[in-house]
Order: structure tokens, then C-alpha cells, then sequence
RNA sequence: GCGCCUGUAGCUCAGUUGGAUAGAGCAACGGCCUUCUAAGCCGUAGGUCAGAGGUUCGAACCCUCUCAGGCGUGCCA
């Protein structure tokens, strides 16, 4: 709509050009908005006063110069105001709102997507928790989003790819196979001082019975490191199956895993030093290799094999987004907790050395969740092993409210999660009003069918939806394509749960003041029943975007 | 110290990338079910957009400074 609606004040300025009623020939980017007031009409442009400097004529000539080229020119077009400092107002006719129900009807579940990204091949990392312990609920804000994320450049035409980065190659697999080792031993009956900076959990004492169950007490008496490195491959597997299994109850199917580990089996992080090395990105001072992130605007340069001649975790970094770009993707997002903020520069740094944009990186910083029950923070400390995880979440509130609830704000802001607000089935919770509407909707066309009016749209009066109630939602519905392909390209999931509770709002307003199913008044119960039907693939398109369902009945 | 993020109604948060009189939900108060699902609707009330300057026709949004909170600042991952 918008987009018919530029084309049609271009052409406008330009005829304005073509009979000297405009003489400057200057055409600014026409910026379209939605005005917050509806007497300020359906859109309003700014065209009139970005052209003041250089027509030299003041604001409100223009509009009415234009204004008068414009008038009757497009069947878009009712009604055309010059108001305010400037602004052209358009009122754009009913019979142009009403054209969006055919084509949500035409194309169904593909009504919004576009194809912005023509094709490009984009990854999107998300999730990537160390395999030393099950998702916890900050996970599953990224999980969440990372899925989402994913989903919407699909719907704009990406080409997508979804992938979990295992680091299963650092320090902290040698902490999980020594605190399995430990729990193994200590299950066998010997008395253990169990370290602090061991992992605390319970589930260490499962890997451990398994591997009792498994190998007897083969590990008792062999050497430590025998016994460390059977741990962490028995327990980082364990866990990393369990993390799987979490996610696909949670909705969440990579498409690929990949382990840090085996960008050393393939010679992939000395090949990428080497290559920076010859880029002379890398130095050495101290013993130790340095890479210039400096150069990149970052605060200090990082440290990538230190002085024992050990890597860092920064080393596989490089060697794994080297790694990415290789494998043909023109544009790659990670997803990552904030707390991680000040790996940005750097990590923007090496892609730059790669030789790309730093652009064709793109992160997302997921701000930390707060877990609530009733409006009481709920305690969580992870050195103490006490943290909720995301399967306890997923168990008590369920997939659909949970993932609704880590969608709901912007990803760079806190979340408060209330447990019992997720779990509630009122209006207080906007997953069941948003869900609550689609079931609504299906009812209605189930009583439709008991009453004997069955739905044919074949001859449809949609001339009979004048009511302020269905306009509102036919201009609701015809939103619904712009605001998904600006979640897309901004990597903003929040603005589909926004929409959907408006849409929903829009829709539960209307079923309080006008009746579908009128035995007297045919045509218009066919009209309404095509209106909502048009509204129920449009819920049910954003809901499935996000990952959750719409229920046909509750 | 330096860097990043945040600061909008009592609470939780939006605000279409600089537009017109700043919005929604919850909480509060008052109404609406013999009518297609009350898991719903309607109304009332609620604001120094943290503060101070600046940029311009116009600022919650851009720039500078100040204040408050969070996070980061390792040859850990």
C-alpha cells in the first residue's frame, strides 16, 4: 500500500516538473508514514517541506501544488489534505483497503513474506552453550530469539541456515571430566573434597552412575588424565544430546552443529593464524601472537596463541567465522548473551581482516531474563548449580507461552519472566488473548457450518464492509507484510508479538460490536466470514513465524 | 578509569529510524453476558520522555555534558 501509494506522489512531482508548476526537478526520498491520529488520514508525507530549500517556495504551496496534481489522478486516493507545517494527508479509499482480503485469501500462509533477501545465503548462530551443563533459562531467551530471528529472514526471502557452535575444546571440558571423575569416585566410596570450581550440579552424578553402569569401576585406580578425558567425551555427549532434546521440546531444530574441536582435527585454527600472520594482522610480543583489533577500533589487542603455546578461545573464534564465510554465506549473525558485548569490536575486527564488511557480521545481544512468580524474583545462582533450567520452564508453563514471553521485548533489554503470569489463562496473559482470538474466530465458522451457513466466497459483496469495526481491521491486517519484513532485517522478533496483540485487540473490539452469522443479512455474514478468515491466517502466519502455535479451539 | 547497554504513566514495556495532541498491557476505579467462546469488550484516571545545554521549521529519537542502574574491561571460555 505504501509502496503504490510513493509511486503515485513520484509520478505526481514529476508531472508538477513536467508543467513548470515545480521548477526545481529535485526529488527528495519520499518518506511515508503512518500518521498517530486517524483525522490526519491513513498516510501523510513530509514531501512538501523536504522540497522547501530547494523549490524556494514554502512548504504549504508545494503541498497544495501537488496536492492538486495528485487529486483524482489514483484509484488509491479518496481524499488529499495539506494540514499542519505541510504534510499531505491521504485518506486512501475503502474499496483499496478491501483488496488486501483477496490477496491474504490468494496466498494464504505465504500472505507477508517477501523476497527482500533474494536468496542470499545468510547463517544464524544461536544457542552455543558450553555442553558442561543443561540450558538454562537465559538460553532460552537466545534460543528463542536466534529461532525467530531465523524464521523471519526466511519469510523475507533469506536463504537460511541455523547452527549451534559446540565448544567442546576449551578448559572447561577438562573441568567437566574431572567433576565427573570426581562424582565417580565418590559414588564408589571414596571420600572427596568436591572443588568449587568443579561443576555443582546433579546431573554430573548421573554421568557418573552411567558410567558405573557402563564401565564398572574400570577409572578407580587408572590415571587421572585416562580418567578426565573419559568424562568429558561421556559427559560432554550426554549433556549436548540432552541440550538437543530440550530444544526440539522447546521448538528449536538446528540445522547444523558444529564442534570447536574440529576446527583443530582440520588444521583450520593455524591455517586462519597463518593467514592473518601474513595479512601482518598478527604480532608477537611477550612469547605471545597478538591480533591488532586495534586497527578494528577495539580497546587493546587480543591475545591469540598465549606464551605456553596454548590457544585461546579468540584463536578458534577466528579459525570458526573464517570457517563460515568459507562455507559460502554472504551474510552471518551470531547470537549472544550481553554479557558478551565486548567481544563485538574484536570479533568485527577479524571478519574485517577476512577481507569482508564488517556489516556481513551482524550480532545480536540478548539482555539477561529475571524469572518471577508472581511479581517475586525467583533466586538463581549458577556457581551454586541452583539455576532454573529452560526444561523446567518449558515443563511448567509450556512451549507456547514460553516462547511468546522471551519474544515479547526488545532483545537488548531486560526481561521479566513471570511464571505464573505465563501459566495464567486470562487476559493478563497476551499469549492466550492472541491465541484466544484465532480459536475464536475457528469457532465462529464452526457455528457458521451448524446454522447452516457454509462459507462461499465466490460471490462476495465486500462493498457491505463499511463499519469503522471492520475497516479497522482490514487496515490492521494490511500492516501485517511491512511490519515482517522490519522484524526481519532488524532482527527484531518484539515487533510480530506487538502486532499480533493489536491485531488480536482489533479483532476481539470487533466481536464485541458487530455480529458475523446474521441469518437475515447473507451477504454480509459471507463479507464478515471472508474478514475473518483473512484475520485467522494472518494470526496464524505471525504466530507461526515466532514458532507457536494457533489453537482451533480452547 | 575506559567502553557498551539502559533510563518513557504506580509496574512491565512499545514508539514505524527527525514529524502533528507521546501509546499499550497490568494494577486502580466505573460499566457490559436470554445474542457467533466473558480466556472477551467499553469507559475514567494516570507524563518535567532521568537532568541541562545544543543542532532545525520540528527532538523521546541526532550531538555534548551530568546523574542513576546493569554489563564488560584475562596470555579464561
Amino acid at each position: 500500500m505504501k509502496e503504490q501509494l510513493r509511486a503515485c506522489i513520484l509520478k505526481g512531482i514529476e508531472g508538477c516538473f513536467a508543467d513548470g508548476t515545480l521548477s526545481s526537478g529535485v526529488v527528495p526520498a519520499i518518506a511515508i508514514e503512518k500518521p498517530a491520529h486517524a483525522e490526519h488520514g491513513d498516510f501523510a508525507s513530509n514531501v512538501a517541506m523536504q522540497m522547501a530549500k530547494q523549490e524556494r517556495k514554502a512548504p504549504r504551496a508545494i503541498a497544495e501544488i501537488i496536492v492538486n496534481k495528485l487529486s483524482g489522478s489514483s484509484e488509491l486516493i479518496g481524499k488529499l489534505e495539506v494540514a499542519g507545517p505541510g504534510f499531505i494527508n491521504f485518506f486512501i479509499k475503502d474499496s483499496a483497503w478491501r483488496k488486501t482480503l483477496a490477496l491474504i485469501a490468494e496466498q494464504g500462509s505465504e500472505f507477508g513474506k517477501s523476497t527482500v533477501g533474494a536468496g542470499k545465503k545468510v547463517q544464524v548462530e544461536f544457542v552455543s552453550a558450553n555442553p558442561t551443563g543443561p540450558l538454562h533459562i537465559g538460553h532460552g531467551r537466545g534460543a528463542a530469539t536466534g529461532d525467530a530471528v531465523a524464521s523471519l529472514l526466511k519469510a523475507a526471502g533469506f536463504d537460511v541456515q541455523k547452527e549451534y557452535y559446540i565448544n567442546d575444546a576449551g578448559n572447561q571440558m577438562n573441568t567437566l571430566g574431572l567433576s565427573g571423575l570426581l562424582r565417580y569416585r565418590e559414588l564408589l566410596g571414596e571420600k572427596i573434597e568436591f572443588p568449587e570450581n568443579c561443576y555443582q550440579g546433579d546431573y554430573i552424578k548421573d554421568i557418573a552412575r552411567d558410567a558405573i553402569a557402563k564401565v564398572g569401576d574400570r577409572y578407580l585406580n587408572a590415571p587421572q588424565e585416562e580418567g578426565v578425558a573419559y568424562f568429558a567425551k561421556l559427559g560432554g555427549d550426554q549433556i549436548l544430546h540432552g541440550i538437543d532434546l530440550d530444544l526440539r521440546d522447546f521448538g528449536v531444530v538446528l540445522d547444523h552443529w558444529f564442534s570447536e574441536q574440529s576446527l583443530f582435527d582440520d588444521g583450520k585454527v593455524p591455517s586462519a593464524i597463518k593467514e592473518m600472520q601474513d595479512k601482518g594482522l598478527i604480532y608477537e610480543q611477550d612469547g605471545a601472537l597478538w591480533f591488532r583489533t586495534t586497527d578494528y577500533g577495539d580497546d587493546k589487542d587480543r591475545v591469540v596463541v598465549r606464551s605456553n603455546g596454548v590457544t585461546t578461545y579468540f584463536a578458534s573464534d577466528i579459525a570458526y567465522h573464517r570457517d563460515k564465510f568459507e562455507r559460502g554465506f554472504d551474510w552471518v549473525i551470531d547470537v549472544w548473551g550481553a554479557d558478551h558485548h565486548g567481544y563485538v569490536p574484536r570479533l568485527k575486527g577479524v571478519v574485517q581482516g577476512l577481507g569482508r564488511k564488517a556489516d556481513d557480521l551482524g550480532i545480536i545481544l540478548v539482555q539477561l531474563v529475571s524469572l518471577l512468580r508472581d511479581g517475586v524474583p525467583v533466586a538463581m545462582s549458577t556457581r551454586s548449580g541452583e539455576f532454573v533450567t529452560l526444561k523446567e520452564v518449558v515443563d511448567e508453563v509450556g512451549r507456547d507461552a514460553a516462547r511468546f514471553f522471551f519474544l515479547m521485548r526488545r532483545s537488548d533489554s531486560q526481561l521479566d519472566f513471570d511464571l505464573e503470569l505465563a501459566k495464567r489463562q486470562s487476559a493478563d496473559n497476551p499469549v492466550y488473548y492472541v491465541q484466544y482470538a484465532h480459536a475464536r474466530i475457528r469457532s465462529i465458522f464452526e457455528t457458521a457450518r451448524e446454522r447452516g451457513l457454509a462459507p462461499d466466497f465466490s460471490a462476495l459483496k465486500l462493498e457491505l464492509l463499511e463499519s469503522a469495526e471492520d475497516l479497522a481491521l482490514i487496515k490492521k491486517l494490511s500492516l501485517y507484510p511491512e511490519i515482517l519484513e522490519g522484524a526481519a532485517v532488524n532482527f527484531e522478533p518484539h515487533r510480530i508479538t506487538y502486532y499480533l496483540q493489536e491485531l488480536a485487540g482489533e479483532f476481539h473490539s470487533f466481536y464485541n460490536k458487530s455480529r458475523v452469522i446474521i441469518p437475515e443479512e447473507p451477504q454480509l455474514s459471507q463479507a464478515r466470514l471472508f474478514l475473518l478468515d483473512g484475520v485467522a491466517t494472518v494470526l496464524k502466519n505471525a504466530l507461526t513465524v515466532l514458532g507457536i502455535s494457533a489453537p482451533e479451539r480452547m
